[in-house]
DNA sequence: AAAGTATGGAACC
DNA sequence: TGGTTCCCCTACTT
């Protein structure tokens, strides 16, 4: 019995590092029986020993269990070496990585897609090319506005699907200069190389990932996490950002200086029942109008001219539930999305806002993470919830009583991670390219890592993995530049910056990555040292690392090219 | 080097 | 309904 199925993914290569390539062509025909999946075994017998690993629900009953906890709970400080397993607190089996390999607890349902039956590692959405994809139980029904809305995007999508085309190599900067875990990104809407950066203690930082040194921390916008960032596109030295701190505020980049548009907690701190604090924003930029919206559910206009509210707060989610995000129709501004703590995202007429005149409402397994319409059409929304599940919805004029997809991916929530957020690709004409971190990692050779995920939304299919040895925590925050072949990540308290190796291009390769901009492989040169760094104020640039690159091996991330049909 | 900690959501009563 | 407890792949610092 093979203890990983993975072939693509753990399969013995010889390089240090593991690449990670579009699944297609291989294990096509059979993706749960992997020939290729022994070495996960020898690892088995080399510690099988003490407690059987080996588990198959073949240990304890349930009720074992409760009285080994009540046990445990009374009885006086007794060291067993039996052992125990963290996650149940059972006997007989522990849970908890092994080497790179994290081994289950057998009691536990599956990590990936929560279903029982089986352990995360056999669940068959790991191992699937298609990466979990479960199709839409029925098609949306046509309605008379949906052939009408369609006609007149028609013009808009293109004919033919483009080839995802992967850029061989990736480099990777890396930059460390805030405190606090990263909780979002926002690449300059005109400045080409300059990366925004929001953290949980409220600072935003400004990167221009081209030039050495050059980054500027303001630490004094906001008293806690930054929860967006938006450019006013009519003057983009001006920055919008809305926080836990109560505030959506207004900066100018060059001199820092900023004022609110809007401050939720006048009165200060009198407890956590009356402090609000700001999760969603969009701006709709026809109106000139700031959205944002707090953690009790409730929605506020302002006016970004006048700087004054419109109207009192309208209950948009489930009173004293967090509204997490707020997006804007790209085609139609007044057409509003926004997601939240109840299980729910909402479409909204912005002309006609009051409590309970939704015009749909998406209903999600758990929390929703995010929700965005996608970027060229507005027709489509793609949303994260916490029940690792990504789902897609075509048509805002559709019937939209369930998801037209749904993709398994492990995003779970976890309280000290910024929540995940798959986003489009801004670049994509096809808008079915998305992205977004992964939470469980997988053993590549030797080496534990969460790739950031390219999923094709319209097939489900990881189009790329992209990773870096050096690079061992969990990247729940990530951007894709509106331009460039350029991703941005943010992974605890540093920032990433990802792009094709070398600058130089042949044109027509920067043609095609134009339509697609995937990213298939990474370079592990680049990153540098990251484990040594001083925690201050320790930065790279890539001529530094260019520099330090040289101590490393030169082993690249090496492995199968996308077969292309 | 093991222990401590920050800290959100939901299950549970 | 609300307070309490628990928590499965964290990323640090002490």
């Amino acid at each position: 019995m093979p203890t990983l199925k993975r072939g693509k993914a753990s399969s013995s290569s010889s390089s240090s590092s593991r690449v990670l390539v579009p699944m297609e062509t291989d294990s096509e025909e059979s993706p749960f029986s992997s020939s290729s999946s022994s070495e996960g075994e020898e690892e088995e017998e080399e510690e099988g020993e003490g407690g059987r690993v080996s588990d198959d629900e073949d240990e304890g009953n349930g009720e074992e269990a409760v009285e080994d906890r009540a046990k445990k709970r009374k009885a006086p400080i007794t060291i067993s070496l039996k052992k125990v397993c963290k996650v149940c607190k059972g006997t007989g089996h522990e849970a908890g990585f092994r080497g790179a390999t994290y081994i289950d607890c057998p009691r536990k349902p599956c990590f990936l897609c929560k279903r029982p039956g089986h352990t995360t590692m056999f669940c068959p959405h790991r191992v699937a090319t298609e990466h979990g994809v479960i199709p839409a139980p029925r098609r949306n029904t046509d309605t008379s506005l949906d052939y009408i809305f369609k006609r007149q995007l028609k013009a808009k999508i293109p004919m033919i699907k483009p080839t995802f085309v992967i850029p061989g190599q990736l480099d990777c900067g890396v930059i460390r200069f805030h405190s606090r875990r990263v909780t979002c990104l926002e690449f300059h809407p005109t400045r080409n190389n300059v990366l925004l950066s929001g953290d949980k203690k409220g600072q935003l930082g400004i990167w221009d990932y081209a030039k050495l040194h050059e980054k500027t921390v303001y630490g004094s916008i906001h008293s806690c996490i930054v929860n967006n960032m938006k450019f006013n596109l009519e003057n983009d030295g001006v920055l919008y950002t809305s926080s836990s701190d109560g505030t959506a505020r207004c900066t100018d980049l060059e001199t820092g200086t900023s004022f609110f548009l809007l401050d939720l907690n006048p009165e200060g701190w009198n407890g956590p029942a009356t402090w609000r604090m700001l999760y969603g924003m969009d701006i709709n930029v026809e109106k000139g109008l700031l959205l944002v919206a707090d953690n009790f559910g409730y929605l506020y206009l302002v006016d970004g001219r006048l700087k004054t509210r419109i109207g009192g707060p309208i209950l948009i989610h489930k009173k004293g539930s967090k509204v997490v995000g707020l997006h804007c129709n790209p085609v139609q501004p007044d057409v509003l999305l926004s997601c939240g703590n109840d299980h729910f995202a909402r479409i909204w007429d912005a002309r006609r806002l009051e409590a309970e005149s939704s015009l749909a409402s998406l209903a999600h397994g758990r929390v929703v993470n995010a929700a965005y319409f996608s970027p060229l059409t507005g027709n489509k929304i793609l949303s994260t919830a916490q029940d690792n599940r990504i789902r897609v919805w075509d048509s805002i004029f559709g019937n939209l009583e369930s998801p037209s997809r749904e993709i398994v991916h492990s995003h779970d929530f976890n309280r000290h991670l910024t929540p995940f957020r798959a986003e489009w690709d801004p670049k994509d004409p096809s808008e079915s390219l998305a992205v977004i971190g992964r939470y469980i990692s997988e053993n590549y050779d030797g080496v534990a890592l969460h790739p950031i995920d390219f999923i094709d939304v319209s097939t489900g299919k990881l189009v790329a993995e992209v990773m870096n040895t050096d690079i061992t925590t969990i990247s729940p925050v990530t951007k894709l530049h509106p331009r460039d072949d350029v991703l941005a990540s943010g992974s605890s308290r540093s920032l990433f910056i990802w792009k094709p190796k070398g600058d130089k291009c042949p044109e027509q390769q920067l043609l095609e990555r134009k339509s697609m901009n995937i990213f298939g492989r990474v370079e592990r040169k680049s990153c540098g040292k990251l484990d040594g760094e001083s925690d201050d104020d320790s930065d790279f640039s890539f001529k530094d690392k260019k520099r330090k690159a040289k101590n490393f091996d030169g082993k690249y991330l090496s492995g199968r090219k996308k077969a292309k049909p």
